[in-house]
DNA sequence: CTCTATCGTATGATTTATCTTACGACTGGC
DNA sequence: GCCAGTCGTAAGATAAATCATACGATAGAG
């Protein structure tokens, strides 16, 4: 279960600073602190769930057996994070450029 | 939110006393009043976690907070899609012109 | 080199979850 | 009638989560 040893992993993999999921997660860094150090075990299940949603990770691979996700899977649900604050124009924007970078793999390999 | 009413909701469904469910997820009669009553909001994960094996319910369905998908939604997950074929350095692109939208967006209101 | 900001760490204060205990209302058995 | 048990309720005590703050180390800007 060790939720501290899986938020360090995440937030290493993130390549996130405690201030910085403390900000996002609206809570004091020193309680992520404590969080992955396990002198604070049995977080709120709130806090769980909020946890959970920026790493983009759902509960069960945060807290239960599940498989850690990768780097690349991690970077890609921060992009996706990124996303939901974007104006639906921007996104389209965003979208024809992956659009772009796919075309031009395929034709350079 | 209020899980409180659920719980006591699915307790009457279930026909059971406090003291029972206190037992079935050991914890005290009184604490899992207080949950009902609202005098307490925010339990722990781990009890949130017995009381919907208790009770025979996923987690989603004692806490409620089921995300019916909109078309924005829609629209971010087709952009995810496209990400995954992306290569990490690419993606690494897609997401710094994320955060200059995002920058843009916030300084234009 | 110095100043400043940020990093992780740590401690003591505060808030909140959780527990212990007890109450009055209500039952069923004697 | 009374006694014993269980019900929901509630207040007060305790333990634990969470916070406010500060420290030394490190890195970058000037």
């Amino acid at each position: 279960m060790q939720i501290g040893e899986r938020l360090f992993n995440l937030r290493q993999k993130s390549g996130e600073s405690l201030q910085a999921v403390a900000d996002a997660v609206e809570i004091s860094k020193a309680h992520i602190w404590e969080l992955e150090k396990g002198h604070s075990k049995n977080p709120s299940f709130e806090l769980v769930r909020k946890l959970a949603k920026h790493f983009g990770v759902t509960i069960d691979e945060l807290i239960g057996e599940a498989a850690e996700p990768n780097a690349e899977t991690i970077q890609i649900k921060r992009i996706h994070r990124g996303l939901e604050s974007l104006s639906e124009r921007d996104r389209a924007i965003v979208e024809e450029t992956i659009h772009a970078m796919q075309k031009r793999t395929e034709s350079t390999g």
